[in-house]
DNA sequence: TAGATTGTTAATCGATTAACAATC
DNA sequence: TAGATTGTTAATCGATTAACAATC
């Protein structure tokens, strides 16, 4: 089940599919499967057996010819491609209905987001405690990043103030802003900006909607 | 500024993109620009000149040589293309944290989406109103949605009970299923299901994070 | 071993980019 | 008109599918 070394050529659109592939993987392996196929498996994920084995051999050789994938020795894989078995320590900027979401989902922390602290410029949040952590004012934002090694900033903001926050982020010295406003927001090259348009999802569905 | 007729051919990869399509346009009309050419507007998308154009050709003739495009006119195009005109009537399942961000947040009501019923199993949680609608019990789904003729039914439950409302809205008659739960859910194929799974932008992260 | 299924190559298909004539 | 920029075609590039030899 060796992953392949050296520098992996990774094409844009195999890595598009990786979270798709650890969701799937992870929910076989809690139901207990133990073996598929290629067939098997890409036909529950609604894509094709080539792609599927196409897609797993830019990383290495993880099937057995004749019998396919053990599911759990995938799953490890997967996670170790996807660098998820890592602990990145993350505050959380916006504690609205969002933010709290956010917090409380276990499938975050599951995948590595360990959040240590809450931020946000509402007075009436401020102190409120969720999960455990104390919502700060967020002029106490940068020095808590510097202080504590912040790894990655989650923007849960409205719109207006998420460039604001993504700068004070950014000049904190994080590695990674995973940003939820529906504008983008920039930063310098050095810093990956992950941006997720929720909205974007309703769209796609009132497309197909309309073209039926 | 002819929106061409007749069944147009939308490659699937110009379809994805509609959305940020979309975002910027509403953006750059907010900010009253009046006029921009296919390389300015790439540029700030972050994709090609040569895309654009290419993209809206797929619908339209939306330029004017020499001059660009008037961001106005091309932002109702859109929405045009998108349908985002219309209105469609849904109701929201699973009131927790991520459902109450979803019902408060304008950009939905803004894209067409109006949701009259809210829906939930705990006992705490129904008779709680927000927004000015009253959470019912879950049980009162499908003869709700029969009632009122909703079209659309978004799913922020547990992934447990995903499937379980997934065949409630099905059997009520909606037409698509926009579903929050990691779980993919399974419908009959004349009803459209659009997954949203927020956590697959923090894996595409931690992967680019790890790439560095 | 024989059957099944992978890993991988080659062929096809689709998407992106480059280039330029049309035209505002 | 001259300059700018589109709409659109042709060339390139990348992604998907088909097929099969390798092998468990």
């Amino acid at each position: 089940m060796p992953l392949r070394s050296g520098p992996l050529i990774v094409p844009a659109a195999v890595m598009k599919r990786l979270p798709m592939y650890y969701r799937y993987l992870h929910a076989l392996v809690e139901e207990g499967v133990e073996r598929l196929s290629s067939q098997e498996l890409s036909g529950r994920m609604g894509i094709s057996s080539s792609q599927l084995r196409q897609d797993l051999n830019c990383f290495g050789e993880f099937g057995q010819q004749g019998y396919g994938y053990r599911i759990a020795d995938l799953y490890q894989a997967m996670c170790q491609i996807l660098g998820v078995e890592k602990r990145y320590k993350a505050v959380l900027v916006g504690v609205g209905n969002l933010g709290k979401a956010l917090i409380n989902y276990e499938g975050f922390r599951r995948r590595g987001l360990v959040v240590i602290g809450l931020f946000d410029s509402d007075e009436n949040i401020i102190g409120q405690e969720i999960n455990g952590l104390t919502v700060n004012n967020i002029r106490k934002l940068g020095e808590f990043i510097k202080q504590e090694q912040v790894e990655v900033g989650v923007i849960t903001t409205p719109a207006k103030a998420a460039q604001e926050v993504a700068d004070i982020l950014a000049a904190g010295g994080v590695k990674g802003i995973w940003n939820f406003a529906p504008q983008p927001i920039t930063a310098s090259p050095e810093i990956i900006v992950e941006n997720t348009h929720i909205g974007d999802g309703l769209l796609n569905l009132f497309y197909k909607l309309k073209e039926k």
